[in-house]
DNA sequence: TCAACCATTGTGGGAACCCACAGTTTTGAT
DNA sequence: ATCAAAACTGTGGGTTCCCACAATGGTTGA
């Protein structure tokens, strides 16, 4: 289980306090923030998270904050929320990646559903980043002539032809090969192929 | 080049018109329909097309049209029109995939980008079909037991392993395997893999 | 300076792979 | 009934892969 916590960005203490009233009660942590730019401070990268986020508020705009967190990589759901709708803004930031746009008052049912959408994209997310940080890490523990192996053999080349392009000898490709596939954690080159699928 | 066709489904001539001169001009073919129902019945699954879509028309609307499209399988994208902005349907339409939802009276130039962006997509997607399709009749022509045993050599095993797995003999894998590289028009297992990377 | 890691190569033998040549049996369609 | 394709098997020989055992030389950080 991620912990991933719901953020909710709202300059309006009522609508904070109703909306993590109703995600409690499913059993959703929550963390209010009154403004963009606290929330922004707090954020960092590697967070586990989906966001709520208020389309106006005092000081900067939930479309600016949006843009500004993408812009710093962030990839969690956001869920925008406004009372006054703008299709332009609504548009924009749809377009830009958003998960949804919700105009108030909006239907409890409809928020949960969609928090909890967030919520499984979420845990999505971060099973894919993990499985990309195990690869990197294995990626990253072969010295660069394994590595340079490992790209030839994924080419489908045999070892004589990568022993000829190195211009080494095929024993020497044969014990990088078998450190390649040690560290790599497979038995074969498929497999190989397969965990480095989708690749550089 | 697809010969990829802009669809102008709007009940107002003068719009119709007015977009087809647009794009005419800069050198992207067209074809005009009045309402949606008649562009439907000439819709079919293998079209190359990009469909621009007024919101609110006689008879069938823009969204309504969108998701009957969706449905019979229509991946083509869709840029939406409309005179009077309405949030919930933008957010839906959006939510659904269509490219763009863009407002009366429109910028040229946006208008122009935005349908040069849905040609490309539609070229990417053309493209993503005909590797599909190529690999679909690699793997049709091969026979149930070959089938079989490419799979099993996806998943990295050894002829032998193979051999013992379907109760014959190592050779028979040999003479299936063969035809397998053959049909599938590859050389090696690896290659095998990354071919059919993504698949089933 | 010494341990640790990297890159390299050799030998030898067993296992796996590839293939040409040759053949039987089953099955489905005309 | 007949013909074609699919499935299956064997033999023999060459190629490739895998690995244990053994070793050399270079770099680097403690």
């Amino acid at each position: 289980m991620s912990a991933t916590t719901v953020h909710i960005v709202d300059d309006d203490e009522a609508v904070r306090d109703a909306i993590q009233f109703l995600l409690r009660n499913n059993g959703i942590a929550t963390r209010l923030w009154p403004n963009a730019e606290d929330f922004l401070s707090y954020w960092h990268p590697d967070m586990h998270s989906s966001i709520l986020l208020d389309a106006r508020m005092t000081g900067m705009t939930g479309p600016e904050c949006f843009t500004l967190l993408r812009e710093r990589g962030c990839q969690s759901p956001v869920i925008f929320l406004t009372g006054h709708g703008d299709v332009p803004m609504a548009v924009e930031v749809l377009r830009q990646g958003a998960m949804h746009f919700l105009e108030k008052p909006f239907d409890r049912e409809t928020l949960l559903r969609t928090v909890r959408e967030a919520l499984e994209q979420e845990a999505h997310r971060i099973e894919q980043l993990q499985a990309q940080a195990l690869l990197n890490h294995c990626l990253a523990s072969l010295s660069p002539r394994e590595l340079e192996v490992m790209e030839k053999i994924l080419d489908g080349k045999q070892n004589k032809v990568i022993a000829d392009e190195l211009l080494i000898t095929v024993r020497t490709v044969e014990v990088h090969r078998a450190s390649v596939f040690e560290k790599m954690g497979v038995r074969s080159a498929v497999e190989l192929a397969r965990r480095t699928a989708g690749q550089k």
